[in-house]
DNA sequence: CTGAAAGCGCTTACAG
DNA sequence: CTGAAAGCGCTTACAG
């Protein structure tokens, strides 16, 4: 079943069918609607893909990134697809686990399906000749995003972490906290962003970070890092956890410990997801904005694919903190 | 850039390079160096578009979930990735929202690509004659996963529920609870069947469910369950919420009333989603597998992808209970 | 406003 | 073991 037959039923030419289809105005109003009604009727499905490789596009855009049950890229995700789908794209959705080797072969079947373009949170072992390789090169429009790659030059959007970090700083030392430990989180640019915000803003107010335990993004690396906090002796006034992913599990880990959030220690995280302010007491955190993340990634994105000259951009989106009673009910 | 030029390059015929490019063992390992050496050289990239449309297929497979925010679809999603990737198949992914509109669009969007199957989460309004439409009489395999859709025969994969609700209800009765409330959670087969099996479960030792509030899968749902049910009056011993999502909500909805879980109330959620074991109490909760789903799911569709004709086939998992603090501690 | 013809970049029989 | 030719289902100038 192809256009042939649609125009064959119809009495018109393949052409005039492809005209309808793509909803040329230049078609008669009445041969519009016998070919539609021919359509509608003998049941025929467009094919995207023909369409596509004739006109050299793909309708499909990639996004890859480490892992989707991190609330924040599962919230991002969302974001892209909503703005896709509304202009008629496949998503076309891999999961790198921060394994560069699996985030290439994806690259790699990406470029092979001739994707329009690519938004690519890179893997931490990343580097700028491997995306040389498989998108520079081919010149196919991507976004960087959450993570940048040094001597990499792409269109990125991300937040100031570094701002993060002071915002934190600067209301746990106005509370009065002393002794500030960061717990949790993966070595990257991301955490270390964060950590020199933190130092930055508690220096302003004669404090400094004192306990820095790097572990994963996972919960299991807050247990992990507040299980060596504890053995190190004793609490600091707060804890800032590199993500709410840690906060929380750095939440359980003081309650098993016998020691209550937001009493016996000040508690806080990055990223402000849903979760945070529904805990008891409710987690401070600096939101971070996954979906605006995301709508920036697709807006820069298009605008890429329409216009493939243009340079590449950077937006860094500012951080806001949300104050809640984890930090503040402490005497 | 195409096989062509790599022909003229390496002075074969295009048909030779294709061969080569498929791996066919039937080119001579001579001819097969030299072409493959004039691929890297002149950096050809393989047009997947071009070569699917030949041979009438797509190398792509959809997915359609609700929502991915939830850690169950999150999880399923990156089980599924996995096995297609080894496969060599691209994932189209779209999020429904739970909206009937959104789901039939992307639907749309997908059978135009030509995916090769379709993974499909039913929004709650989904009826047969939609996927009768999209999928069923265009003949494309797909499978259905965690909601089946009344009167539409489909391959299916989910987990046995009323048998879930059961397991809980032994354990909770075996405790020595005696009046037990269901909370949250959207009205779906998922819902009733746990309730259904709750109900038989602790019938078998004379209890009954004494609160149903049915309200939405998120969070929010939990927390405004348990409002309801603590305006109701005294609380029961135990609370069985639909899911982890909505128990973790409970949880911290007990702490700001200045309830302890497990020692207040005994308290119970359906997934064993990994922050469950991580809570303080840890909660109890029936393991659902979404990973299991995913991988089972795959592979039925795999298979109805290489036989066409193979009847549809359901598959269910059983569920297995994670007894922890939350059910235990109560004297 | 509509149609005939060429072409997008591959694969597929088939011939040799 | 390799090549010439046709074809997958569309779109794109171009002509009328």
């Amino acid at each position: 079943m192809t256009i042939k037959d649609v125009a064959a039923a119809s009495g018109v030419s393949p052409a005039t069918v492809s005209l309808v289809l793509r909803e040329e105005p230049v078609v008669a109003a009445a041969t519009r609607q016998r070919v539609l009604d021919v359509i509608d009727q003998i049941g025929y499905v467009y094919d995207r893909r023909a369409a596509n490789m004739r006109s050299n596009r793909s309708m499909t855009i990639g996004l890859i990134v480490t892992d989707i049950r991190n609330p924040f890229f599962a919230e991002l995700s969302m974001a892209v697809e909503v703005v896709l789908q509304e202009r008629g794209y496949a998503l076309i959705q891999g999961y790198s686990r921060d394994d560069r080797a699996r985030e290439d072969r994806m690259l790699g079947v990406m470029v092979e399906q001739r994707v329009d373009g690519v938004f690519l949170l890179p893997s931490k072992d990343t580097a700028a000749e491997h995306l040389q390789a498989r998108l520079g090169s081919a010149r196919i429009p991507h976004v960087l995003f959450a993570r940048r790659v040094a001597g990499y030059e792409a269109s990125y959007v991300g937040i100031n972490n570094v701002r993060a970090g002071r915002l934190l700083a600067e209301h746990l030392a106005t509370e009065g906290h002393r002794t500030v430990a960061f717990l949790g989180g993966p070595r990257s640019d991301a955490r270390s962003d964060r950590l020199r915000g933190l130092r930055a803003g508690l220096k302003k107010h004669g404090l400094t970070v004192d306990e820095n335990i790097v572990t994963s993004a996972l919960r299991e690396g807050g247990i992990s890092a507040l299980e060596q906090l504890l053995a190190k002796g004793p609490l600091p006034d707060a804890i800032a956890a590199y993500s709410d992913n840690v906060a929380l599990a750095v939440m359980s880990g003081l309650r098993a410990a016998g020691l209550e959030p937001g009493r016996d220690v000040s508690l806080a995280g990055f990223d402000d997801v849903p979760e945070a302010a529904l805990q008891h007491p409710a987690l401070t955190s600096v939101a971070t904005y996954p979906e605006r993340v995301g709508t920036e990634a697709s807006r820069l994105l298009l605008e890429q694919i329409e216009q493939p000259d243009l340079e590449p951009r950077t937006v860094m989106l500012e951080p806001a903190l949300s104050v809640r009673a984890s930090t503040t009910t402490r005497a």
